[in-house]
DNA sequence: CCTCTATACTTAGACTATCTATGTATAAAC
DNA sequence: GTTTATACATAGATAGTCTAAGTATAGAGG
């Protein structure tokens, strides 16, 4: 990413998660919306992307399915499940923790 | 740490260098200090800590110096460098830029 | 017709920072 | 004298990122 790789560990799941929560969506899709609705920070590799999802669907947090246009491509959309969404709470809460911790240290005197 | 592991990778050394740079401070020490200031939500891992003080120590971001109390048990103090407080701001300039596209796409509309 | 670009998914291998677990060693407490 | 807290070190496992390569289709431009 933006700002090396480190920072993103923990929270893409948290992303792709919100996102498939939002709408079904493919992972070509997912890699666009990313870098769009973060106005080009995040840009997601593929080899990043496409095994997280199968980790994810792995852990029934996520349910993917093929699905071929008339036109002709074929593209595997992926739903959250009930399992996602309570993932999606917790991971949600745990960040938002980290975040107060984080606080707690970096801001008081630190530049 | 208390939400699982990964959500540190990338954060760990800007904690690091923000405690070291208000004051010199030794490895166990800075266990000590992450925990109490944030609530026990850091419990950094002597494997975890003392390698990333190498690190940075090799990265000429901090300095270490053995010191011998009269009391008697040895401690090495790190005291950061130039290098390390530009890397500090650095690193911070990041950290906020990695939370500004978080919340583009997290508050948005997930739960 | 051919080439190039964008789309769309896959995976092997390198890298890196975390964790667990263990080891050494001293001082203080009981 | 045994236990606990202090203090540092490191080997090996794990996990998620990256690079880089591969497959394949559709559309545009020459």
């Amino acid at each position: 990413m933006a700002t090396g790789p480190e920072l993103m560990k923990g929270s893409s799941e948290s992303l792709l998660l919100c996102l498939i929560g939002q709408e079904p969506m493919y992972g070509y899709q997912i890699i666009r919306e990313l870098e769009q609705r973060s106005q080009g920070y995040f840009k997601f590799k593929e080899g990043t992307l496409y095994p997280a999802l199968h980790r994810s669907e792995g852990a029934g947090l996520i349910m993917g399915r093929w699905q071929t246009r008339p036109g002709g491509r074929y593209r595997r959309y992926y739903y959250i499940t009930e399992k996602g969404r309570r993932a999606l709470a917790e991971k949600l809460s745990q960040w938002r923790q980290f975040l107060v911790a984080m606080n707690l240290i970096v801001p008081a005197g630190c530049l």
